[in-house]
RNA sequence: GACCCUAUCGUCCAGCGGUUUAGGACACCGCCCUUUCACGGCGGUAACACGGGUUCGAAUCCCGUUAGGGUCGCCA
């Protein structure tokens, strides 16, 4: 167990540096998209304040939660940047953690619960009931001062009527989410409440035991949710509901984290394109909307395409030799030089990481493999000379750099009497085994004088048979 | 069923009583540029859910209807 509770809360130095908000995930195995936009949300207002962003795991049903489930929310968050200030450092319940208000794993905390409920039940705001507790519940509607909704008042409903208390402790000794929640909140000092607004009606309830433990609840922040592109609720099953749909799917997680912020919040000033640190500064809680927002998955991949275009160098060339490694090209075989330069020539053309080794796979086999659709045309009687030609002419040429290999072409195409196109055609398919990819003549500068003449000559070889 | 939230182009946003022939972006459709594929440039189609009010004036305020979403668990 980390670090103890009782240390005394430090001074703050300024009114806004307070902010404690936290992202409270239980661990089912995945990370949904909206849970992941709920924790950027929290994480965007704690930077933006200054504050602290806590991880807590609410792992209270120890059934399916594994430390692989929760490994899959810490690998989310950290792919995506979401650095917490305190919470776990793994997937171990028992194992070491950051900040002092631990542990941040809900089944180290039973001892804590027992305490509260006892408190509650002392002070007869709870009682037993079929070897359960219930807590007393206000007769009362419950007004709710929403930071993102506005004033909410939230009266019984009809079954609630009947009976407004409810179980905070289960027959079978575990306490149930909304007492260990609230507790958690309490005892972490929790400031805001950033959570889907799914979490709107259930707030009467929490308020309430936040009154019963003799102090005022946080203030609370309802954020829309995220819908299916048709507008239904988007569920386990849906396209691109998990994280990582987009992990593997050759996203950046520049794009991602952009997109979500655009998701119910926005600048105002009509800027799409943004690097984190320009949504930590302009981000707050009156701008976000109040309404659900339908996931564009096409707006999504613009963005993506947007910010591979943007990204550093370096690491395009980290997303990019990952993607291509994943797909089972074995960069590592070749020179660091090559393979930066190589990469370089799908730098602002991939629209995602994934489509890179279709794009720049040829860079790395050594043999060339031709698209069957191109073959025939390939074939045609005209481009034996062609090839031959162009061979000649790069054989010969005095320096192997994109310029003069383009000049050499042209010429050839003049002296030919054709246009440039087909020569080109047949010579891309010949090198690359497609009809499309990088610029002609920086892939063959970058293949370099011998690559491109045995490329050329395996396909003079399948002419004479 | 009860209660709560929401409602501007197909989608995401801007608009917060008059400056609006409702603006931007994605997608879509033309044209241009071009060594492939893209990019880019120019132009275009496209929305205030409906009905009542309030007001000199409403996308903007109020009420209702409709539609969508959420909550009513000894799930989280």
């Amino acid at each position: 167990m980390c670090a103890s509770r009782t240390t005394p809360a430090r001074p703050q130095p300024m009114p806004n540096m307070n902010v404690r908000v936290r992202f409270a995930p239980s661990p089912t195995g995945y990370l949904h998209i909206g849970g992941a936009r709920t924790a950027l949300f929290n994480w965007l207002y704690a930077r933006h304040t200054g504050g602290k962003f806590i991880l807590r795991v609410e792992d209270t049903d120890a059934a399916r939660n594994t430390q692989e489930a929760v490994d899959v929310i810490l690998n989310g968050l950290r792919w995506l940047g979401l650095d917490w200030d305190e919470g776990p450092i793994t997937s171990d319940a028992t194992g070491p953690c950051k900040g002092d208000r631990g542990p941040y794993y809900q089944s180290q905390r039973k001892e804590l619960y027992r305490r509260r409920v006892e408190a509650l039940l002392s002070h007869g705001l709870a009682y037993e009931a079929d070897g359960a507790v219930k807590f007393r519940m206000t007769r009362e509607p419950v007004v709710i001062d929403d930071l993102v909704v506005g004033r909410v008042v939230r009266p019984l409903t009809d079954r609630e009527e009947l009976d407004p208390d409810f179980v905070i402790v289960r027959s079978d000794g575990e306490p149930v989410f909304h007492l260990v929640n609230v507790i958690d909140d309490l005892e972490m000092g929790i400031t805001h409440v950033i959570r889907g607004e799914d979490h709107l009606s259930n707030t009467a309830k929490h308020i309430a035991l936040f009154r019963a433990f003799g102090v005022e609840p946080p203030h609370y922040a309802h954020i829309p949710l995220i819908l299916n592109p048709d507008g239904s609720k988007m569920s386990k099953r849906d396209q691109g509901a998990s994280m990582t749909y987009y992990m593997e799917g050759g996203y950046a997680p520049e794009a991602v984290v952009n997109y979500l912020s655009l998701l119910g919040w926005s600048s105002k000033d009509n800027q799409e394109i943004f690097q984190i640190a320009q949504v930590v500064e302009r981000f707050d809680l009156p701008q976000i909307l109040r309404h659900n927002a339908r996931f564009d998955h096409e707006k999504l991949n613009w963005l993506n395409f947007e910010h591979l275009r943007k990204l550093e160098g370096d690491r395009f060339n980290e997303l990019t030799v990952h993607a291509l490694n994943k797909a089972g090209y074995e960069t590592a075989k070749y020179d660091l030089a090559y393979v930066k330069a190589a990469v370089g020539t799908a730098r602002e053309k991939l629209k995602k990481l994934t489509d890179a080794p279709g794009y720049i796979g040829f860079y790395f086999r050594e043999s060339v493999e031709i698209d069957p659709a191109e073959a025939p045309k390939l074939q045609a009687p005209e481009n034996e000379a062609r090839l031959h030609r162009l061979r000649q002419a790069y054989a010969a040429a005095p320096q192997f750099d994109a310029a003069t290999l383009e000049s050499l072409l042209k010429g050839l195409a003049t002296e030919l009497g054709l246009k440039a196109g087909p020569l080109v055609h047949p010579l891309r398919v010949t090198l690359t085994g497609k009809s499309s990819g990088p610029s002609l003549y920086h892939l063959m500068e970058v293949l370099g004088r011998e690559r491109v003449l045995n490329r050329i000559d395996a396909v003079l070889a399948t002419f004479r048979r």
